[in-house]
DNA sequence: CCCTTATCTTTACATCGTAAAGATAAAATG
DNA sequence: CATTTTATCTTTACGATGTAAAGATAAGGG
């Protein structure tokens, strides 16, 4: 709060065409040549999502308001709550659409891999990379107590994140992970690699592994930690 | 917001005497046997910590506010400002004291222990254990943007379970950890530990391990895929 | 062409953080 | 002891927020 805003809340009422997704917009029936924007958006949904995607990575979660992402988009600040509900609702889909970027970063940094061994460390180092990149976005997707799991769309996308990983502990394994029973042997190796990887992950992004990046060899990145971290764990069969 | 608060902002002038804390307040001269309370508290700084501890188990981080915790204790919405300065303030000195809780929790669990085998695993499991009794406090800790760093009794707390944890690591390797050199090989030794208990512990209050705990052998606790998951972690040193 | 519906804007209100000024009591000073 | 200073707490005030409710505007279907 106390964000020194200059402008009253609703003298913005000069509306841009199309400039700030960057694609025109449907031009509602005789686009009059002027620069003022329909009454009707025509995709306000979807503008509203890529507002709030870029006020999160611009301001933080702190400056992720739904009177800010309306601003940003250039509509009233009640303009959101029709289509998404409340804040939360916001929230949630935004965070589902994190999920989806996140899954593809992913998938496509396995496909890339040659060797089975290449590919057990492409899929953690995706994971931190995707974080890195977008941190707002990485934050946000496991700050619970702001989501709605209940959501479709979140649900649906969170679910595909965790099988994805489950697969690749069962490929690594050379085991079929089955739908509904789990070995307490194969349910541990799935909490060591989300853990590790999730924890390591928000420690970095939270700055609390500076202290030990300092301290290491100089030239010492947070990748090569990692690398160091995953090299040296057990993720296959226990032997009997 | 909209949590359709009854009674207004400065109705509740019927101050008590010292209930809310337990302890007798300082009695401030002739304590009239009014149960009126003075104009100065005498410890509201402790009292405020104490209130905002209750308030964020009761209502969770969203309902952490100055002005809640006010009413908490009993005082005028502005009295935490002259003792904290600011929200952050008062959010950076209730982590400290979580930090000191929790380090005081681990350093009790591992005298406890008696074999080294034993030290091994009362480390983790006390951190997972003060986390699930206590998850609002560790919620906070946690939640690096709303705290100041900068706070020195929040930066030594935060600091001495760190060297706890990096010393319970070197004791494990028989070897001594320098405060400001790391080989990559303890660098990664420390980082594992501290991922993965940490990641375990976030992705365990956010509900994020139902999933694998529901699909698991029944009985199965959190506690017991915690120690599924450590039994197999190599920590010592790699065998050259 | 009119009426319905979806979409967006205005207005309104309770809450929040925080700044500033007033009130009160404790402490210091003479 | 009387007076002044200082620390502590209360009041008042303001801009920000989320959200509910009512009004305005356009699109579409009879």
């Amino acid at each position: 709060m106390a964000k020194t805003e200059t402008r009253t809340e609703t003298a913005r009422r000069v509306r841009r065409s199309s400039s700030a997704t960057g694609r025109p917009r449907p031009a509602p029936r005789a686009a009059s040549a002027k620069t003022e924007t329909p009454y009707h958006h025509g995709a306000l949904r979807e503008a509203l999502l890529e507002a709030a995607e870029r006020v999160l990575e611009r301001d933080g979660l702190a400056g992720l308001t739904l009177r800010a992402v309306a601003r940003e988009a250039g509509v009233s600040h009640a303009a959101p709550t029709h289509h998404f509900g409340d804040l939360t609702g916001l929230v949630s889909e935004l965070a589902a659409i994190g999920f989806r970027q996140f899954n593809e970063a992913m998938g496509s940094a396995c496909k890339a891999a040659a060797t089975s061994h290449e590919r057990a460390l492409a899929r953690p180092k995706a994971y931190v990379g995707y974080a890195q990149a977008h941190p707002g976005m990485y934050g946000l997707m496991f700050r619970t107590e702001r989501l709605d799991y209940s959501r479709p769309s979140l649900h649906e996308a969170a679910e595909a994140s965790f099988a994805g990983l489950a697969n690749a502990i069962g490929a690594m394994r050379q085991e079929q992970i089955s739908g509904d029973a789990l070995t307490l042997d194969q349910g541990a190796a799935i909490a060591r690699a989300w853990s590790m990887v999730h924890g390591f992950t928000t420690l970095l992004l939270d700055g609390r592994l500076e202290d030990i990046l300092g301290r290491l060899p100089k030239g010492t990145t947070a990748e090569s930690l990692l690398e160091a971290m995953l090299k040296s764990t057990v993720v296959g069969k226990l032997p009997a």
